[in-house]
DNA sequence: TCTTGACCTTCCAGTCACTGGAAACATTAT
DNA sequence: ATAATGTTTCCAGTGACTGGAAGGTCAAGA
C-alpha cells in the first residue's frame, strides 16, 4: 500500500504517517522507487494509534502502549497503571477547566455586555478579585 | 523597578516578562545602564495579563482586552463578547475531555491489572471496539 | 512520444507560550 | 580585586503536528 491508501484507512493524514515514522512508532519498509510500502500490520498500528492519540495518550504514551501490546508476556498490570496515569492527567485538565469556566462563567453573567464601558470582567482582571 | 522585582510582585517569571515584552504587550522604559526600568502601570499590566492567562485566555485575547480596558471608550458587550467565545472554546475542551475520560474510565475498570497478559484497554485500541 | 496531473519524496519553517542555557556586560558585596 | 548576583541578547527546544516548496515517479490520454 502506497501512504495515501493507508491514510485513508486509517483516517490520520499523510503528514502524520511519515511524523510517525520519523519518530519511531512504525518502521514501513520501502519500494523500489523509493515510496513507502505499507503492509496490513502498518495499518493495523496506525490504527491502534489513531485510537490511543484520541483517548489523549502522548506520542510517548502511544510507543510504550504499543511496546505493551507487541509484547506476549506483557502485564495487564503495566497497561492499566499506565491509563491511569492518563486518567489523572486528564482529571486534572478537566478541574483545570471548570475552575477557568467557574470564575470566568461568573463575571460574564456579571457585565451588562451593553454600550457602555463599565465592566465587571476587566475590573476583575485588573484588580484581581473574583 | 527591575525585572526581578516586577517579576515577584507580578507573580510572573522573568523570562515571561521579556517574552511578553517581545510580543508587543508591555513596553517598559530603558535606565542608562540598558536594564528594563518598569513603572507601576507596567507592573499592573503584567498582573492584568497574568489574571488572564490564568483564565485561560491567549496571548492574543489578553492583547485584546488590554486595548478594551485601556480604551476609556469601549462597550462592555465587547469585552463580553470575547469572554463568552473563551467560555465556548473551555466548553469544547471540557467536553472533548469528558468524553476521554469516559471511555478511558470504563476501559481501566475493566481491566484486570494483574499478571497476565489479556488486557481490554490493549484489546480495544486494537481492534476499536470501546 | 509527450504531456498532464496525481502521487510520492525530503527538507524547512511555523504553530503556542513559554523555558533553558550560553556568553557577555553591570552592579553590589566582601 | 574578586566574587556573586543581576541583567542583557540570542538561540534552541518543547509537542504533535501542519503547510509549503522543490523535485522525482507513475499512469492515462492526445
Amino acid at each position: 500500500m502506497n501512504i495515501s491508501e493507508v491514510a485513508e484507512r486509517s483516517g490520520l493524514p499523510s503528514k502524520t504517517i511519515r511524523y510517525y515514522e520519523d519518530v519511531g512508532l512504525i518502521a514501513p519498509g520501502r519500494s523500489a522507487n523509493g515510496y513507502r510500502s505499507f503492509a496490513e500490520t502498518d495499518l493495523h498500528k496506525l490504527a491502534f494509534l489513531g485510537r490511543a492519540r484520541s483517548l489523549g495518550f502522548t506520542i510517548d504514551e502511544c510507543r510504550r502502549l504499543l511496546a505493551l501490546y507487541e509484547d506476549r508476556g506483557r502485564a495487564s498490570a503495566d497497561v492499566k497503571k499506565l491509563a491511569e496515569g492518563h486518567l489523572e492527567d486528564i482529571d486534572r485538565k478537566i478541574a483545570e477547566l471548570t475552575e477557568m469556566r467557574r470564575t470566568l462563567s461568573h463575571l460574564v453573567h456579571c457585565c451588562a455586555g451593553d454600550g457602555r464601558p463599565d465592566c465587571p470582567i476587566l475590573e476583575s482582571l485588573a484588580k484581581g478579585a473574583v
